[in-house]
DNA sequence: TAATAAATGACCAGCGCTGTCATTAACTCT
DNA sequence: AGAGTTAATGACAGCGCTGGTCATTTATTA
C-alpha cells in the first residue's frame, strides 16, 4: 500500500541516495540510472512522502494564491492555472481569499508564508498592485510572481506576468473607430486597478491615432460594477449630445450601461454601440451579447505558476532565460457593436 | 524565527511530550498544565510544523474539496465557508476542480486522496450524488460529507448536510400563489441533480395543496443554462393558454426567461411573473430583479467541513451528537413577482 | 594503460513531532 | 498513615526523507 523510497531503490537496484538524487533533480546521475530509477518510480506508483521531504529539506512543495477579488469567474479560472501547472510540478496550491483593504494585510500575508509553509506566492490585483507586499515579500526572500496590466516587459517588472490591457482596449477602440464611431466615450473602472488605467490609455491612444481629442465628458469615473455602469450610462446618455458608442471597462460595467440604455429606450447597436472587457460567462448571455476582450485566464495564471517554479525548484531548468511572457486578451466582436444594417 | 515545540515546552517548565499533548487536545492534562503550555504557545506565538506533526503521526491536516461545477459564485462561497472551518482547526484545504463526467473519475479521487494525503472530502452535486464516489471512499474508509439536496434527515445519510430545497421551492411556489396566479410554470434543471427533482416536487407539493391540478404542459424539462431558460421559456410563451407566472429551477434559467418575455414584449411582471433560484449575484441585475430563494452556502460549507474535523479530528468533541444539519433557503422577494400595482 | 573525472553507494545525523512505555505525582481507602 | 490505585508527566525511539562526507566503483580522456 505504502511504498517508499527505499523500495524504489529495491526495485531499481540503486541506493537510496540514487533515487533521492532523481527525485531532486540533483545533477550527475547518469541518464540510463536515472532511467531505470524512472521505470521503478512508476511501476511502483511511487509518491515521496511530501510531509517527510519538507520535514527533511525545509523546502516546501506548496504556493499560495492570494486573492480578493469580486469576480468569481476571474478567481476560478486563475485557481484552475496554477492548479494545471501545480499538478504538473508536484506542488500543491493553498488559497487564500482575503480583503485587501484590511489593515494588516501584510502582517496577515507574511503569517500565511509561514503558517503553510509556502514556497512561493502568485499575486493578482490588487495585491499584486501594492509596493507594501511586494517589498515584504522580497524582505524574507520569498519568491512570488505578480499578474499585473502592462505592456512593456523591464528589468523592474522581472517578475511579472503582463496583460496587455492597453493594446486590448485600442483594439476594442478601434474596432469602434471603424464602425464609424467617432462619439465614444469610456466607462472607467476602479482607479485602484492599473488595468482601468491602461485600458483608459489604450481608449484614448486610438482616438488620437485617428486625430480625435478625447471629449472630457466622455470620461466617466467609476467602479468595476453594474450600478456604476447603470450610472454612468445615465449620464453620458441625458447629454445634449450623447456619444454613439461606449466602452465599458468590464462586462459588468457593460452591462449596467446595456441595462441603462434599455430604460432610455435607445436601440442596441443601432443607436448606441456598447462594447466590454473580460469575456466574463454572462457577456455572451446579455442582451444584445456583448463585444468584449478576451484573456486567457487560466493560460496566463498557468505561466505564473510555472514562472514561480523556476524560482522556486532548486536545480530545475534554472538555465532557461526569464522572459516575461505579456498576454495581450483579443478582440472579441459580438452584436452590442454590430454594424446596423 | 522559527519556534519550535522545544521552545515551547521550554518556556512553560514542561516535557516536549506535555505540549504535544495540549496540541493535540489529549486528555490527562491538568488544567494548570494545559494553561501554562497555552501560555507558552501564545507567548512565543508557536506554529506547529505541519510536516513534522504529519509525519510523525502520519495523520494528515488537510482536507479536500471535488468540485465539478459551473457556477463559479457557488464553488467561491463553497470555498470560503471551508477555508473558514479550515483555519479555525488548523486544517488545509486542497481544491480540486475536475470533470464528474470523466471515465476514471473515481481512480482520480483515490489517487487525489493519497497522493495529497488527504484526512477528508467534501463533496458537492454532483460528485456528493454519485454512489460509486461514496462506495470507494467508504471502502478505503476514509472519512467524507456530502452536501446534497434533502429534506430529512435519516441515518443512511448520517454524513451529509441537507439543503431543503424542496421547501425552498414549496415556498416561492406558495408565494406566486399569494400573488393569486393559479397558472404557474415550471422550468427544470439537470435531471442528474437530484436538486431539480426537488424543487420541482416542492412546487408541485404546492400546487396540491392549493388543489390546483399540474398541467404537464407546464413542466418543461431542461438544464441548469440560460439557453435552456430561454427555449423552454419560448415554449411555454407560444402555448395558446400561457402561464401567469413561470419558476424557474435557478437564476439562469429565470434570465433566460426574462429574455424571451423581453423579446416577446412581455411585461414582467405585469404580464408574467418570474421566480428563480439560488440567489446568483446576477439575480440582482436583471431587469426587473428576480425573486429567488437564498442559500447561506458559506454557512453550509462550513458546517459541512466541521462535520468532517468531527470525523477527523481523534480526540475532539466526539461526544457531540452527530447532528444533520438541514439548511432551509429563504424566499427573497424581488421586482421580478412583485405585485402588478 | 595510466591518470583523471564522474557517478554512485554507505553511512550518519537530524528535520519537529508523536507513540509507547516507564516513571513519578496525586489521589483513595482502609 | 501507608498500601493500592489512578492520573499526569517524561524519556526515548522513530516517522521517511535529505544533506553531508567519504569511500568506492565506473566511465572518460590523454
Amino acid at each position: 500500500m505504502k511504498v517508499t523510497i527505499n523500495d524504489v531503490a529495491r526495485q531499481a537496484g540503486v541506493s537510496i541516495k540514487t533515487v533521492s538524487r532523481v527525485m531532486n533533480n540533483e545533477p550527475s546521475v547518469r541518464k540510463d540510472t536515472y532511467d531505470k530509477v524512472m521505470a521503478a518510480i512508476n511501476e511502483l506508483q511511487y509518491q515521496p512522502n511530501a510531509a517527510a521531504r519538507n520535514l527533511a529539506s525545509s523546502r516546501s512543495f506548496s504556493i499560495g494564491y492570494i486573492y480578493d477579488n469580486p469576480n468569481a469567474y476571474y478567481v476560478i479560472d486563475m485557481q484552475r492555472g496554477m492548479l494545471d501547472a501545480c499538478r504538473k510540478h508536484g506542488y500543491e496550491l493553498i488559497i487564500h481569499p482575503t480583503n485587501a483593504k484590511s489593515a494588516g494585510i501584510v502582517q496577515e500575508v507574511l503569517d500565511l508564508v509561514q503558517h503553510s509553509r509556502l514556497a512561493g506566492l502568485v499575486l493578482t490585483p490588487p495585491f499584486s498592485e501594492m509596493p507594501e507586499i511586494a517589498q515584504a515579500l522580497e524582505k524574507i526572500g520569498l519568491p512570488f510572481i505578480r499578474i499585473i496590466s502592462g505592456s512593456t516587459p523591464s528589468p523592474k517588472l522581472s517578475n511579472c506576468v503582463l496583460v496587455d490591457d492597453f493594446t486590448a482596449a485600442f483594439k476594442i477602440t478601434n474596432h469602434l473607430l471603424e464602425l464609424g464611431h467617432t462619439e465614444i466615450a469610456f466607462l472607467c473602472g476602479d482607479d485602484e486597478h492599473s488595468s482601468s488605467g491602461e485600458r483608459l490609455a489604450g481608449y484614448q491612444a486610438a482616438l488620437a491615432k485617428r486625430g480625435i481629442a478625447t471629449n472630457p465628458k466622455f470620461i466617466v469615473p467609476g467602479s468595476y460594477s453594474f450600478e456604476s455602469g447603470v450610472k454612468g450610462a445615465e449620464k453620458l446618455l441625458q447629454l445634449s449630445k450623447r456619444p454613439t458608442a461606449i466602452f465599458a471597462c468590464n462586462d459588468e460595467i457593460a452591462a449596467g450601461a446595456l441595462f441603462s440604455a434599455r430604460l432610455m429606450n435607445i436601440a442596441i447597436p443601432q443607436q448606441l454601440a456598447i462594447a466590454g472587457f473580460e469575456n466574463s460567462p454572462f457577456s455572451r448571455q446579455t442582451w444584445p451579447p456583448l463585444t468584449t476582450a478576451h484573456q486567457p485566464n487560466v493560460t496566463i495564471a498557468q505561466q505564473a505558476a510555472e514562472l514561480l517554479f523556476r524560482h522556486t525548484k532548486p536545480n530545475a531548468s534554472k538555465n532557461l532565460p526569464d522572459k516575461q511572457p505579456v498576454f495581450i486578451p483579443e478582440l472579441l466582436v459580438r452584436e452590442s457593436t454590430a454594424v446596423s444594417s
